[in-house]
DNA sequence: CACTTGACCTGTCCGC
DNA sequence: TGCGGACAGGTCAAGT
């Protein structure tokens, strides 16, 4: 499911409801979906919330924080029915019952619960020692995300690679929090096709390209994420996000072009992924 | 080393 | 109606 904007909404909204919060008890449905002992977890007090790229991380007392990554289908769905807290209103309304039967861990806090919900059992929550994750595989590959690159540094990371553009943009290692989704639409906002080698773009186009995929996350942001139609994505009280509605290729192969009556956005297949892109204005 | 492909899972949709 | 295959927002490991 979700890309940097996507897991920026869940960490703002985690930040609400979260500090200050025990967790009383963890209840582990899926194994799969859990490293680590929950005996590390259970007692403690959540203390912040951070985020790098796609990967969560809930900090909690004493030494110890959990990270989360939600891979394609992974969720966060927090419900207590003690309004006096922040955002903690239920949300059963637009989630169904819970737990649901994709339910894999549960979290009983001392007010209200938690629940990680991910029908593909792709996704983790993982108990770490303060500070291991910094020195550790996932996080410390992680290359920067583009908010941290200024244009010369953004450039500086494609015009070596020799892969497609579109795939050197979701490759976590070189640089972080981007996904099919965004990646396809800033390769729209930058008017490059996705299928153009990294190294090939000019000095305009890779310009084009950093403002493009710093445009379309932080409209992401903005609109609290993208939710398709299988409605995969919903945020932790159970609701969906509005980029979709401001897709500017995705999904939207056959549709007309948004800037060129011309044009007519094709799909193609890259490195396995969907890939979407009008033939018209991207070259 | 850089890059590509298949695997990991469940569920849905589409064509025959 | 059933069945098979392709596909879905992401990484990983193993191949070339």
């Amino acid at each position: 499911m979700p890309e940097l904007p996507e897991i920026e909404t869940i960490k703002v909204q985690l930040a609400e409801v979260l500090p200050g919060r025990i967790i009383n008890k963890v209840e582990i449905l899926k194994a799969k979906s859990f490293i680590g002992d929950k005996k590390q977890i259970e007692g403690k007090k959540v203390v912040g919330v951070e985020r790098k790229a796609k990967l969560l991380l809930i900090e909690l007392d004493r030494g110890v924080d959990l990270a989360i990554h939600f891979k394609m289908t992974g969720q966060l769905i927090y419900v207590n029915k003690d309004k006096r807290i922040a955002g903690g209103h239920p949300t059963l309304d637009f989630v169904g019952e819970l737990p649901s039967k994709h339910t894999r861990v549960i979290f009983h806090l001392d007010q209200g619960t938690l629940f990680f919900n991910d029908q593909r059992i792709f996704g983790w929550i993982k108990v770490v020692e303060s500070g291991e994750l910094k020195v550790e595989s996932f996080w410390e590959k992680l290359g920067p995300e583009p908010f941290d690159l200024d244009e010369e540094q953004f450039i500086k990371i494609f015009i070596k690679l020799k892969q497609p553009i579109k795939l050197a943009l979701m490759d976590q290692a070189k640089i972080s929090g981007v996904g099919n989704i965004y990646a396809n639409d800033a390769c729209w906002e930058a008017k490059v096709n996705p299928r153009r080698l990294a190294n090939s773009l000019t000095r305009k186009q890779y310009t084009d390209l950093y403002f493009g995929v710093i445009k379309v996350l932080n409209e992401g942001i903005k609109f609290g994420g993208a939710t398709a139609a299988d409605a995969k994505y919903i945020d932790l009280h159970g609701l969906g996000g509005h980029y979709q509605d401001h897709f500017r290729v995705y999904d939207r192969e056959g549709e007309m072009c948004l800037r060129n009556d011309d044009g007519i956005i094709h799909k193609l297949s890259l490195g396995g992924r969907g890939t979407y892109f009008c033939p018209a204005c991207q070259r």
